[in-house]
DNA sequence: AGACTTAAGTCAATACATTTGACTTAATAA
DNA sequence: TTATTAAGTCAAATGTATTGACTTAAGTCT
């Protein structure tokens, strides 16, 4: 009895993780490229063409990919690509923000299906999670009217809440987000539905979606700076989503930035939050929402001048993730208004000196990414999918016996 | 021909991956736990006995690991622990830094076997890497005087150097690290010692020399900040070493950071190179060190006052790491004089508030690690034995035919 | 028009790594 | 002495990917 001390390993793996990541390599080059024959998956992947063929088949079988049209033009036998198969897969998200809890159905390639709004239920998450699991019924039941096989094809549950999660609540919570951080929503959700279920930061979920849809499709690193009720960072490191620890990875809006002699977080001073504030909205409501908009259209001088202040934040944002995670590229994403987070992208150029200035670059240092309200729904619903069928290292590992 | 277009896509892998990766599991797992029977190791990875009995059969065969004396004590058939194999695997590291050039070889444990220091050559890096070369000659003679066999098992040449690279040469390069580092460094010594190569910037180093040696051994999310002439983040981000997109992610030391109203960037006030300006000693030379170290160890006011500055932006440092990255534990390393580290590390105390305090948490916050000046040299040549022997997820795939 | 070349895709046999379940060995505990 | 527990082995089976020859179907060349 030597064994009374834990032993840390990694798992072995097996044919079983060969041939799962096999599968997993080539929808991803299909959904990276677009539709591609058995040959050129061959070529791709650097697999033999018999093995495509077989595996290509095994997906078929399953309902995850289908042959297109035959195309000729060329030399030798014409080749059938394969595309995805859009109902090949489902999964639901739930986005819990401080004001809203959107639920949200989506397909094979991420795409929404079904949809539904609410507010967050009042009160204790212990009630409220019952109010959003009967939600979930409900989107769950409208998917499966619109796509009956849909029922035997549900991957998972994702959620996506503002972080940082596992931290003692503190007194300071106006939204009760702090009471929903500390309360075990993945298991209660888990338990209710009966479904796999995942939690996630709102700036990760964006970023799950930017890589599943978005502008970070096959790009192996990226950061997504998502602008929001808060600031933070979603991390698309070395191909996968990178999330720390604790999953509290990326909370940047917590960083102390200085402007103008005076330190405090980014967050405070640059988020959507900060912007009501200083407009005086003082409640974080749909009308609240609609009325930036508006005030940002009409060019409204008080969001010039916050856009001045946290336009600088931002370009040292961008200037501080290019100096230490050294991304191909960096997203600006979010869920504020729309004409908001145009107007910041603008105030974030031009971006300053930093080492990601090189010669030989191909894509812009900062880009716009998904600025749709639902974008962080549409991740959090994206996540269990990229789990089942994203080639992750973790994938091919051996669960215990 | 629709082919012209590039396919992006990940390797596919089969059963040589698997076996490949199975091994390594096995290598890291003893090299986490120390020596583990088959049975263990078995329970460890969740491999079947079997396979584990093979695979040890062929790792003992390869030289790599040795039985050790027959543990009793327990019921049943007495185990038969595995340990790994210091002659099993050797590597070469150079490090090239501003004053001096180290060259290091290591076994496969990443301890050392020979070593040797010269002087920066002067000139332009091409004839400087023929005089490198000549000192990688003798010590790999050395190594071969004294282990015979180390021939045969030479994984490689890892060097390491201050990034960030691939940048236009700036015209202020008072010791001609930017013409090295737009030098195609790599494969001139590559070609002149016919090894692989690989290049990381000190920080990283000095973090890979952390994971096989030191306090990140077996942490799979560290982060650790290298204390040196300059400053960097050495990143260990899924049981892996990060290095971005272009080898230069933990370039911390650029990020701007403002102390008493002004906004400078961390290493222009907070890094070994700013104390030696501080104490008006301009050269960076073997003295330069020696004479810090002393002063450091009188207590020095000059010292104490640049400390507590220094120390405050480390203490923002280990908070900003901290926020970005989620890590179980922030680690002090580097290679300025050992007792000017030691100082530094006290200042770094107590840590500002941050998402790390949490509940539960069995690691300290911040921790001191390697302080060695070879500690950069060692983690060089630790990285070809890492990239042979690690469990990579890059190490299933295949190749190109 | 006919022969040639190129390329996609299949077939059947093979190779290779893990798995399975029964078995052997060797210790402690009762 | 016997029972129990655990380490480790054996040999056959299983499940992948691979190999090399083959088929199919187009375009190209003479």
């Amino acid at each position: 009895m030597n064994e009374l001390r834990t032993i840390r390993a990694r798992s072995g793996t097996n044919q079983e993780g060969t041939s799962a990541h096999n599968r997993r390599v080539l929808i991803e080059a299909i959904r990276v490229n677009g539709p591609l024959s058995r040959a050129a998956l061959a070529r791709a992947t650097h697999l033999t063409k018999q093995t495509v063929s077989n595996l290509i088949e095994s997906l078929e079988a399953d309902g995850l990919v289908a042959s297109e049209d035959v195309v000729r033009g060329g030399r030798g036998q014409p080749s059938t690509p394969y595309r995805l198969v859009p109902e090949g897969a489902f999964a639901l998200g739930v986005q819990i923000d401080r004001e809203l809890t959107r639920i949200v159905a989506v397909d094979f390639l991420g795409r929404e299906v079904a949809r539904a709004v609410t507010d967050l239920p009042p009160g204790e998450p212990e009630e409220g999670s019952k109010v959003i699991l009967h939600h979930i019924g409900n989107v769950r039941r409208e998917l499966a009217d619109r796509v009956p096989m849909s029922t035997q094809r549900l991957t998972g549950l994702g959620i996506a809440m503002p972080g940082p999660y596992g931290l003692k609540p503190s007194g300071d919570d106006p939204w009760m987000m702090a009471k929903w951080q500390s309360f075990p929503l993945v298991e209660t959700l888990a338990a209710g539905t009966g479904l796999e279920t995942t939690l996630q930061n709102d700036a990760t979920a964006c970023a799950t979606a930017e890589r599943m849809n978005g502008v970070a499709d096959g790009i192996d690193h990226a950061v997504c700076l998502y602008f929001g009720y808060g600031i933070g960072a979603g991390l698309i490191l070395g191909g996968e989503i990178y999330t720390g620890s604790n999953r509290n990875a990326g909370e940047i809006g917590m960083v102390l930035f200085s402007r103008g002699g005076t330190v405090a977080p980014f967050e405070h001073r640059s988020s959507f939050a900060s912007l009501l504030q200083h407009l005086g909205l003082g409640t974080a409501t749909t009308d609240a929402y609609e009325e930036v908009e508006r005030l940002t259209l009409a060019d409204d001088p008080r969001i010039r001048q916050w856009l001045e202040g946290a336009g600088a934040d931002f370009r040292q944002a961008v200037h501080m993730v290019e100096t230490i995670f050294d991304p191909e590229t960096v997203i600006l994403n979010g869920s504020a208004p729309p004409a908001l987070s145009r107007r910041l992208f603008e105030a974030m150029h031009p971006p300053l000196p930093s080492i990601a200035e090189r010669p030989g670059r191909t894509i812009p240092r900062v880009q716009l990414g998904m600025i749709d309200p639902w974008a962080v729904a549409l991740g959090a619903a994206a996540d269990p999918i990229r789990r089942a069928f994203d080639p992750l290292f973790s994938a091919i590992l051996k669960e215990a016996p």
